[in-house]
DNA sequence: ACCTGAACACCGTTCAAGT
DNA sequence: ACCTGAACACCGTTCAAGT
């Protein structure tokens, strides 16, 4: 019923770019990314191509868009007045668990690093990184390290739930890595360390070790 | 004339997977990843496109196999016999340099981090933390933080070619990133810093800093 | 076994036309 | 100003048909 009264009113609240990006963002995190065209939009909000296209100008700054929402609304708030080293890991683990939760984030992070929220997490980043007082050349490369590290784990994870919605079972996945990870060059030392590694599942707590090595890393240049 | 008879010669010699990998890698090199299309093979090729999916089953696997083609010539004979931290740092340099000789490897690599070669790259970087002595432990925080900073700034730099190339000059790039940066959360505390510090081209030195303060973390855990 | 190329399904995007 | 939806250009992939 009260689904038959909003669908009324479709015609009455006018289409937005919030309504839009709140529809893709429905979307991605029920679908998957692959199932976001322009198509499943429009049948979404029951409107035209055009009617997008007014309030977005590209596929490009939905998903730039998309993102943000998502992941501003995870950064405010988030290391307010505490101490700079767990001030980055409160940062660090944010951005995880919103990837893990929003896997298309992780895509987005790697494809486009510097639109959306990027600029700002670095920010903030930096910020901690001055209070250490660290030199302005230490900042740099330390920023850049945590960064990467994060952005190159958030593809990871995302590649990995692509890996996993796609192939039915786990099995047949493991089967694939192996069959192309066996042959490639002859001998091959460590196969079953190479097969265990590449975690079906970025799990947290190594993730969370790995950030922790690199604020030791850190720590020598205060 | 030389070319003529090889011309002449194009239904003589057979296609095969590796002229289609190397046709694949030519067109990624000269004219960008978007310029990749089963009608620029076929063309390029002589053929049509049945006789592309006769050799590769997928546009996936055609790009890991490019991939693996690329990082493979790169990565062999690379961290001999050397001290591991110097190891270390040639399979790092190895991997910058050929993302940023081969834009779309960067993409890649963050897209399917463990298919292709990386696997490989990762049980040689495992293999010279064991030399340094480190728990099993720490080898493996370890090798993530290095494998997941590498695969962060390789898809940077792939991304900011891509950009680089749509817009057509720099200052439109550097005002589309301020317009970007600048609105999004009302006060922005140290905008220039967060504007400047997303390299256009990512520096090499940099890198290179980044990966000698993960080293450092690493240091302290033998 | 290996290759050809018309055809299919499906994209993002545009644009004349409506209100 | 805001919306509609047919149409366009362009993909990856298939498949009946050839050699």
């Amino acid at each position: 019923m009260a689904i038959k009264s909003q669908r009324a009113q479709r015609r009455t609240d006018a289409l937005s770019k919030e309504r839009i990006v709140d529809m893709a963002v429905r979307i991605l995190d029920s679908e998957g990314e692959s199932a976001l065209t322009f198509r499943a939009l429009t049948a979404g909000l029951a409107t035209g191509f055009g009617a997008i296209y007014w309030h977005v100008a590209d596929k490009e700054e939905l998903l730039t868009a998309a993102t943000d929402h998502v992941l501003t609304r995870v950064m405010t708030g988030v290391a307010e007045n505490t101490d700079p080293r767990e001030a980055i890991r409160a940062i660090a683990l944010a951005i995880f668990d919103t990837v893990e939760m929003h896997p298309w984030v992780g895509a987005q992070i790697s494809r486009e690093p510097w639109q959306s929220t990027m600029p700002q997490i670095l920010e903030n980043i930096v910020r901690q990184l001055q209070a250490l007082g660290l030199s302005k050349q230490a900042q740099l490369s330390s920023a850049s390290v945590l960064m990467n590290y994060f952005i190159g784990v958030a593809a990871q994870i995302s590649a990995n739930v692509c890996l996993l919605s796609r192939d039915t079972d786990r099995s047949a996945l493991l089967a694939h890595r192996a069959e192309r990870v066996g042959h490639p060059q002859g001998t091959y030392p460590v196969p079953h360390l190479a097969a265990a590694l590449p975690p079906d599942r970025v799990n947290r707590k190594e993730f969370l070790a790995g950030v922790e090595l690199i604020q030791l890393g850190i720590a020598t240049q205060t």
